[in-house]
DNA sequence: TGCGTAATATTGTATGATTATATGCTTGTC
DNA sequence: GACAAGCATATAATCATACAATATTACGCA
């Protein structure tokens, strides 16, 4: 089921897509500005107009972009974009997203995440609960400082939904695992880790451990609630 | 903000992805799967290597395919699909979708919209309402027997989705409005209409525009529950 | 049997030519 | 002067072909 088949190499339209992508999305080139013409664009990237074209095609599958003949391509207004999509949710935390954003992602989350616990505590198998096991120590052995202590993080909140055995559900997991990535590299920013996120963590694993749905929903609404405040994000408006 | 620009005629690129993409959601191409090489597909297709590819290149960023240089295009395994997407939703929704994605397409309903509509209840303006009236009022004059009357279904639950003021919870609208299409598509076709579902409609239309937030969300809540119970689908397993 | 290495099939990139399309202007009409 | 119809044209869409890069596969060697 896992594919463990190293990433393919970057190419051209990719890396191409990956640079308008983040332009767009981080405000540089902004909905209803027409992107030059195909020849020039390309030209002044240095690419072929082939490349240049599936870049195009790459965004416009995204939503980020429509062209049609005579008129250009042009990006299309922010309500049409696929926010959810992996490669746009990377490219925004590429830039300096905005902080209402992430008050959105996380509110996202306390919909999402709460629900998906309390499923999982009802659907787990063992291996699901090993697999969170398996990431809880990982957290705990490494620590939130270091990359892999940040992974087991997400493999943590990704084997929550995973278990939820809804492939909806699941499909939100780069969501919020971008979420989870961000809050703690901009905690670090703030050079503030008042607080030890792991107790909260053990709590959730508990409850889906003892299938106590109620009690891992409580669990996680808790454990984000905190994570949102360490943040110290302004609150709405 | 809306675009009532017309929607691009259709190119040759975007209706062989969406002929593909309809053949792997529909299963009858699978996972690991290699397609045929691009010279050959193309000329199988009728069409230019080039078209072909741009087609291949909009499947790949919605994560359906990966193609690597000497190794071919392969059908990538579900769980790294954006299920998400909404040409991917519209494509599975083209043939027959199984049964159990349904349900857990409502399920997801079922954590979302309620808590949207206690957001929306909270932060509508009278705009949002007023978008809300229109389309119940549209439900109510055509019937979701006439396609325009399924059209205003959807805008009731979109603006719902709008008046919550989260974007990546606005995103969601394009899944959402798949599941609530699909739900009186599938109702019809068994010709059973037992309940209206107007007066469900109503009574959270009536919550937000008390700013009940609790009642919203009940009613949104009891409304899915309905609905579902509506289309006699299997329960899990 | 294992490893290194090279042959080779396949995708990736580039270039140039032609076609189709919708825009925006121009013209004509009221 | 405003508006509608029609046309010229810029632009993307498509096609065709050639060449480069890459990773798989098979082969040969230790």
């Amino acid at each position: 089921m896992d594919d463990d088949r190293p990433p393919p190499a970057p190419r051209i339209h990719g890396t191409i897509a990956r640079k308008l992508g983040i332009e767009i999305v981080g405000g540089i080139r902004k909905p209803g500005d027409i992107l030059d013409g195909e020849i020039e664009a390309s030209e002044e990237l240095g690419i072929s107009r082939t490349a240049y074209r599936e870049a195009i095609r790459i965004l416009a599958a995204k939503g980020l972009v429509e062209s049609r003949p005579k008129a250009g391509t042009r990006i299309t207004p922010r309500n049409r974009w696929n926010l959810l999509d992996p490669d746009i949710l990377a490219w925004t935390f590429e830039g300096e997203p905005d902080a209402q954003f992430i008050v959105d992602l996380f509110e996202l989350r306390e919909v999402i995440e709460p629900a998906a616990a309390a499923f999982a505590a009802q659907r787990r198998s063992d291996r699901d609960l090993a697999e969170m096991t398996e990431a809880l120590d990982g957290m705990q052995a490494f620590g939130l400082a270091d990359e892999r202590g940040r992974a087991a993080d997400q493999r943590f909140h990704r084997a929550i939904l995973a278990a939820a055995r809804n492939e909806p559900l699941t499909a939100l997991a780069s969501t919020v695992g971008a979420a989870v990535s961000w809050t703690t590299k901009f905690k670090q920013r703030r050079r503030s880790l008042p607080r030890d996120p792991l107790p909260d963590h053990r709590r959730v694993h508990a409850a889906i451990a003892a299938k106590d749905a109620d009690g891992a929903r409580r669990a996680m609404t808790d454990l984000l609630r905190l994570a949102l405040t360490d943040m110290e994000l302004p609150g709405r408006e």
